[in-house]
DNA sequence: TCAATACTGAAACCACAATTTCAGAATGCG
DNA sequence: CGCATTCTGAAATTGTGGTTTCAGTATTGA
């Protein structure tokens, strides 16, 4: 118990959490550390309950007292401080069970996605947000057997701020069907990683004879559709030897939302509007 | 003068300083920022200064009072917690060509990686993959309006891994029937992130009542099925005031994938040797 | 609908931490 | 060497911020 970050005690204890001091939890880890070193009342302020609520909430926790909460919070600080090495032998040398996978995980995810910005031009990346935000034709979106979430997920969010998202649903056999609409001018955005989608292949080979222009995300060894596209965003994916990872993917195609989503504010704020009155996710 | 870190303080005044007031700083400097976060009695002690010296060397930097100084010192920790993304909003707010938006992007998607990884005890984490790789009984797995996509990626890998893995499809009307399988001891995913879903919450009180535990994987500010949950995941989501990314969700779901696949490799690679020889993705 | 219970924040209270004072110690200078 | 000046920390003082109480309000269940 006494060796347990706040985090974790805000996770144990959230169950049993009334309402506001729920509210004073989330502003506290919206904004962790710092509101719990303020004094109480900017706490309680900040998060919206009072400073009896929030002191509540840190008793719920477990601390005797809000100083001692405090002093809790700024040990952990001074721990997170420590270097790199410091903290690797602490932590991750433990016996048995692996202790800090998670940790290593994200670290090599986020250099995936360092090395991804690196790889992509910047005018690439500018280039397909604007033919996306122009909103000209069909867009059509499709994946293989995994990426195909990407797509979906794509969909799912340019769908509200422009007109004409389709999606290749299905399998491959279902796709010929799709293709007839298909028309010169349209864009289509495909997503194609290691044990390239043969298929995929195919359709980029038939989107092409229709004059349709291919956006490709794809990966740092570069799917062949690449071939037929105008456009390509390459990934880092590599993790280890043996292991990808499409977090870089996921991440490039937020990053197309929103930029998209800028570009396009002027039409894409009255159709979001008329849906659901406040913004966007 | 205003806007000036602390640390820039330290080094202008620092040839004003009286011996016992240098040592102050010398401490301060070497604990930075926590020990200026602690009481002047602390401060004083940990740096072998008395109170009374901590707070005029306070003063020689310029500040009104010691909470003054405190205060100063969070905002500080505020603004280096703040993404680049932010901070490039606030200062960089270029004319017309937005000239690095992937850079800014993917650089705050990574610190979301890092503070997701932060936010999540390594214990915790452990759990859910342990759970997930014991297969016993049905997983079943679900989300909300976008979020539903993360569920669908991690059933493709898992069901790869083991066996009885369902997914909640279709709209929340179509999920009663969905429910009637639903065992004490089964095992429910589910993913909900601000803005959450209601149909969401019901379903995890539903499923509570039939004795499912839930693993639900959220966003910083906790989404209301923690009431119900057995386990936990927040990821950092923030990207600035009006928008959020869910990039670190889907790698803690790739991780998940990856430790998962581990723990259970015995029974895996059966499985997926007699689907695909060769391996996983 | 009503009673019982739990939750919440305003205000009073209290304690402790920030500030000030001052006498003694150290340092520098005639 | 001794006076003047600066520096320093112990102790008294003050005020802010933590804590507690309590009455009003919402919530739950009968």
């Amino acid at each position: 118990m006494e060796g347990k970050s706040v985090a974790a005690r805000i996770h144990d204890a959230i169950h049993r959490l009334t309402p506001a001091e729920k509210r004073a939890a989330r502003g506290l880890l919206g904004a962790y550390p710092t509101l719990g070193l303020a004094p109480v009342a900017e706490f309680g302020s900040q998060a919206g309950a009072s400073p009896a609520t929030v002191l509540r909430f840190v008793s719920q926790l477990g601390y005797k007292s809000y100083p001692d909460f405090q002093r809790a919070l700024r040990e952990e600080l001074e721990e997170r401080a420590k270097s790199p090495l410091q903290r690797a032998q602490s932590s991750a040398a433990g016996p048995g069970g692996d202790d800090n996978f998670l940790g290593r995980f994200t670290a090599q995810a986020a250099d995936n996605l360092r090395g991804s910005a690196e790889l992509i031009p910047p005018s690439e990346f500018e280039a397909v947000c604007q033919r996306i935000a122009e909103a000209k034709g069909q867009c059509y979106l499709g994946g293989g057997r995994f990426t195909d979430f990407l797509a979906g997920y794509m969909e799912a969010h340019l769908r509200l701020i422009r007109p004409g998202m389709r999606r290749f649903d299905g399998r491959p056999a279902t796709r010929a069907d799709q293709m007839i609409d298909v028309r010169p001018g349209d864009t289509a955005i495909l997503f194609d990683v290691r044990r390239y989608d043969p298929s995929l292949l195919e359709a980029a080979a038939d989107l092409t004879a229709r004059r349709a222009q291919i956006i490709l995300v794809t990966d740092e060894w570069m799917s062949p559709v690449s071939r037929y596209a105008k456009l390509v965003l390459p990934c880092r994916t590599a993790l280890d030897r043996t292991w990808d990872a499409n977090g870089s993917l996921f991440t490039l195609v937020e990053a197309i939302i929103a930029r998209t989503t800028e570009l396009a504010w002027p039409i894409a704020s009255k159709r979001i509007g008329s849906i659901e009155p406040g913004g966007v996710p």
